[in-house]
DNA sequence: CTCAGGATTCCCGCTCAATGGTAATCGTCC
DNA sequence: GGACGATTACCATTGAGCGGGAATCCTGAG
């Protein structure tokens, strides 16, 4: 599918371009972009040009390049991330305001929790969310409810692999997991202490699309030692259901919010 | 620059596709998508499948595509924005709680106020800032802000053009904006009374990176019938030199702001 | 059930844009 | 001045992209 030698197509290659970029390094000069990404350096000062042509990436004094803001623009105009934001982010300032702690959006992809907001870093306490940061769903609450209301065929696939034990209390034993996945339908939140940061805890729930199909995870991290954590989920349930609402959700008709497959 | 008839690269075409999605399209059909693009047929089918493979696009379900969750974050990863935004929304949050309308932070680019983010939308108030929405810099108190501490020749091109009257106090003499621009340096903010729409005013001031370079536009929307507008203003002063002062910034050495260039 | 219209996939020969090596030029720091 | 890295210029080769056309799938109306 490629002109080039090594057989990849320029779409790949302008995915691995937008891949050397990332939190720590946001700029750099074309022939260090040419070797984190490994293509030739012709190719790479060719491909750069026609990028910079687009404003999908820019130029800066020193010669240097970044993502463009074009490129952002374009993204963010027309990605449904923005949507589910814009429903969320109301809720989650009210979320925000009770609970002095960080509050974070979360959604499923590609068998991980990928982080879209986050409110209120709080440097009191560890937090490593990151926005369009991931982490592994086992080890997270975020994950865990994100696991739970997911497909049952979904969730075999996960509990299959290998799980890292990231601290004393990260699950990884499949049966003790999937018990616990139960119990986090049945009350419908999660709240994990220090299950990859031993210092904080997360607590964790579902918000929901139309058709009762999980669509992401609402989630604060508080300190560990906090006295009485589970104090917080009444408000963050009430977010959650407020943004499932704003997505189209109509709401369960009885009983506990039930397992979509 | 391309193989293609009309003599365009695929990196174009590329931009094509991402930009048919936007607010109101965040997902079509592969056949309304070579419609909006007019791209050829077959051409159309074959870039989206190149760009589903890469995760670039993703397929629902009924068939219709939208843009990648990959895609979105690995420009949010790589793009400045996020830095930005990080950098800003503990200030804006601080700033939101205390003016209870909504708080913009807007950069400019490619001569219009781009909005990057956003916190706390009043639906009482008109407020037609969205993220990743652009607004004309001589009708937005951000915009005129951004151009206030932009290098004179900047000014002088944008002022040059021919500027559009959205309403009864948006000003579009180059004269009269010029000296409204030197008042804005002066008193180190701008409050615009319905520039734009008539019943909301905006309220914005500056933030700075390192040597003093205006890098974006801290901004509230009140009610235009808000009794003592200019009251807003040491708050968002406040919060936008704390915010610079995030980015790098190290403070002036004295008096009032000068204009960088 | 049939039919129509649209969406999607398949097929295929042409061709020029992309490729990437080599070499020249620019820039900078010691 | 000179050495090293970054950037630009040059150029022969070639296969990936191109896009018209036809076949197939899908869906809703009659």
């Amino acid at each position: 599918m490629a002109n080039s030698a090594s057989g990849e197509s320029i779409i790949g290659r302008f995915v691995k371009i937008v891949s050397a970029f990332d939190d720590g390094h946001t700029s750099m000069s074309v022939a260090e972009l040419g070797r984190r990404t490994g293509l030739p350096v012709t190719t790479t000062y060719r491909l750069v040009n026609d990028l910079l042509l687009e404003r999908l990436l820019e130029r800066e004094p020193g010669g240097d390049i970044h993502i463009g803001t074009r490129m952002w623009e374009l993204v963010s105009r027309g990605s449904k991330m923005l949507g589910l934001r814009e429903a969320a982010l109301p809720f989650m300032e009210d979320v925000q305001a009770v609970v002095q702690h960080s509050t974070t959006l979360g959604i499923l992809d590609s068998d991980e929790v990928l982080y879209i907001e986050r409110l209120g870093s709080d440097k009191a306490i560890v937090d490593i969310t990151k926005i369009a940061g991931r982490l592994p769903v086992h080890a997270t609450s975020s994950g865990l409810v994100l696991l739970a209301y997911s497909p049952a065929a979904y969730q075999d696939t996960i509990l299959a692999r290998p799980l890292t034990k990231y601290t004393e209390t990260t699950l990884t034993d499949p049966a003790l997991l999937r018990r616990h996945l139960a119990e986090i339908r049945q009350r419908g939140f999660a709240a994990m202490p220090g299950v990859i940061v031993p210092e904080s805890s997360g607590i964790a729930v579902p918000v929901f699309g139309p058709e009762n199909t999980i669509r992401a995870a609402l989630s604060v991290v508080v300190p560990r030692n906090e006295e009485n954590a589970a104090a917080r989920v009444p408000v963050l349930m009430a977010a959650a259901r407020g943004i499932s609402r704003a997505l189209g959700w109509r709401g369960e008709l009885k009983g506990t919010l039930r397992q979509s497959h």
